[in-house]
DNA sequence: TTTACATTTCGCCATATAACGAAATATAAG
DNA sequence: CTTATATTTCGTTATATGGCGAAATGTAAA
């Protein structure tokens, strides 16, 4: 991102300028999540949740990593170049304490607590 | 934005999601500019330009002043909380140096050099 | 190899956004 | 007071975006 084209510069604003991806991004940063955990959390379908994923991915805001069928997101940590760690920082900074991200913080306590299988299992009778 | 809704922070990422905004406000940066100087500079319409100020303004990242019929904007600076001040310098430290920035403030010298009335009568002709 | 299933891709629809020109507004000049 | 003019507001249009369900993909289990 440093001395990045505005163009590249607009895709991570443009990422950043959807509320669900914004809530994801804060879930994330604080745990590795896999695709089901976030549709849970935002109580989308699981094809918008994963197109908000590679729009952030896209981004370089989350890294992926695969995991037998699973995908797993985190926010990104490793070779990032400093802007980003540092936008990173400033949506956390800006949002935390937000009462939207206090109660997501709440229902992926909740979501945590269940098996991941069973969590999953749960959304296919849902869609 | 410290302890904001995440609406009022997508409110700036979205702001910050247009590329003509983002030149605008990086000339912004810089230096104060009336309106039509704005529209010489991004080569857009003065109803889309007075639109894109608007926006960056109800996001609190200019401030504007009026003198006489000319509107004048810049980069918000007084009053401004500290998360504003952080994410101004972002963005001038991700697309300062890109070549579209050069190639503005190359372009806004010239831009400066004229009458400004002159320039607003130009832009009469053309509109 | 077949089946089950988490995720992604695709196609579609509704809404949001960016652009323009025309009309409205507000202020300086005649 | 009337005219000129910088800016904004409004209405329209084209494109972008976010949402969904259905179908495709890839991997694990049977």
């Amino acid at each position: 991102m440093a001395k990045c084209k505005i163009n590249e510069f607009t895709a991570v604003t443009k990422a950043l300028g959807d509320p669900n991806r914004v809530r994801a991004l804060l879930a994330l940063l604080r745990r590795e999540l896999c695709v089901c955990q976030v549709v849970e959390l935002l109580g989308l379908a699981p094809s918008t949740v994963s197109k908000h994923m590679a729009i952030l991915k896209q981004a370089g805001l989350v890294e992926s990593r695969k995991e037998g069928r699973w995908v797993y997101y985190r926010a990104a940590a490793s070779e990032v170049p400093e802007e980003v760690k540092e936008v990173l920082k400033w949506v956390s900074s800006c949002c935390s304490s937000s009462r939207e991200a206090q109660e997501d913080r709440r229902s992926l306590k909740a979501i945590l607590s269940m098996d991941p299988e069973q969590l999953c299992q749960l959304q296919g009778t849902r869609y």
